[in-house]
DNA sequence: CCGAGCATGTAAGTCGTTACATGATTGG
DNA sequence: CCAATCATGTAACGACTTACATGCTCGG
């Protein structure tokens, strides 16, 4: 994943190993955490595929590599971007692929987050159904944390399938939250 | 955190490495998932470690092995269970922790949720701040996917913060959701 | 009797982390 | 001038996953 969030990050804009880290922390930071220790030699990896290009500033006498997407790079993000592998179990996976929709057609955007959503609904009717056997236990007190954690997930599903619904219609982003 | 999965598994009742399996995937499944791959060889290391026994059923002509926990395997699970190391970027971690928290006093309990409330208002704060940042940009239909992945952000906070609420004060977990 | 599910395991590979090592540059 | 931050990298390790390999058992 870190491989196409790199070159996600590389596509709008060229930058060093130490400044993509920074855009990733503010970026996506919030799903996805990188270390240099992984960024680094994942460049590396890159320019052998040869999905980013090295522009090694000779004006700065510090050893500065400014990377610079390539056109198989671009291409590469993008098949990552539109295709739905994955997307199942890992939010932070689709999550990563919204933040970077915004140069995609809506319409394309639009129907990857409403099937998405669709998914989402078919696993939230999974978590109902476990949650109505815990309904019929009469000694629920015992299993308050258990229960707890799925009431949890439901919560946190209901909550994704608003988003998406806010989100796939193009709505004002403010109705999603509590006011400030 | 696979070690401490299986081992609090295990606490409620003995089981073999297939059972465990099952229980992992209908308990905190939602937010954790474990293959034959890691489970098996980690059973291996638990009882080097000795924090599980092997009672291995001779009367069943199958090759099946029931993992008993040790009191070292309790105590070290306890250990875990009470730390707060760890449970900062991982909500699936802290998560893992309140699904095993039914035997423990509810002071306690009560009090680790509180704490990890905290800290969520805490990145609450952060969140909104970058929000506003994003307020002040006139070209914001420029970066409605990256802004939406950020209310996601700021969304999902609060409401695990409403949930924390709820469990902490004990509440009829009900009102966390949308009626079905 | 056969296929689904029970049951255990290994080997190779993936994808990361942590800790270390090094050195340049810049602002107070 | 010195500390913070910029900047790049490596080595060891960790925690998994995937695919494979094996064989039992039970219900239809």
């Amino acid at each position: 994943m870190l491989e196409y969030i790199i070159l996600g990050t590389l596509n709008s804009k060229s930058l060093t190993g130490y400044d993509i880290r920074k855009c990733i922390e503010d970026g996506v930071g919030m799903f996805f955490k990188a270390s240099f220790g992984s960024i680094y030699p994942l460049l590396n990896r890159l320019l052998e595929k040869e999905y980013v290009m090295c522009k090694c500033n000779d004006d700065n006498k510090r050893n500065k590599k400014i990377y610079v997407i390539t056109d198989q790079g671009k291409e590469a993000f993008d098949n990552w971007l539109l295709s739905s592998e994955n997307e199942l179990g890992s939010m932070e996976m689709f999550m990563a692929k919204v933040f970077f929709c915004d140069k995609l057609p809506k319409e394309i955007s639009c129907n990857k987050i409403n099937s998405y959503k669709m998914r989402l609904n078919d696993y939230l009717e999974e978590l109902i159904e476990r949650k109505k056997k815990y309904d019929r236990l009469t000694n629920q007190q015992d299993f308050y944390y258990k229960l707890s954690t799925l009431y949890f997930g439901i919560c946190k599903l209901q909550s994704i399938i608003h988003w998406c619904d806010i989100v796939a219609s193009q709505q004002e982003l403010s109705v999603l939250i509590e006011k400030y």
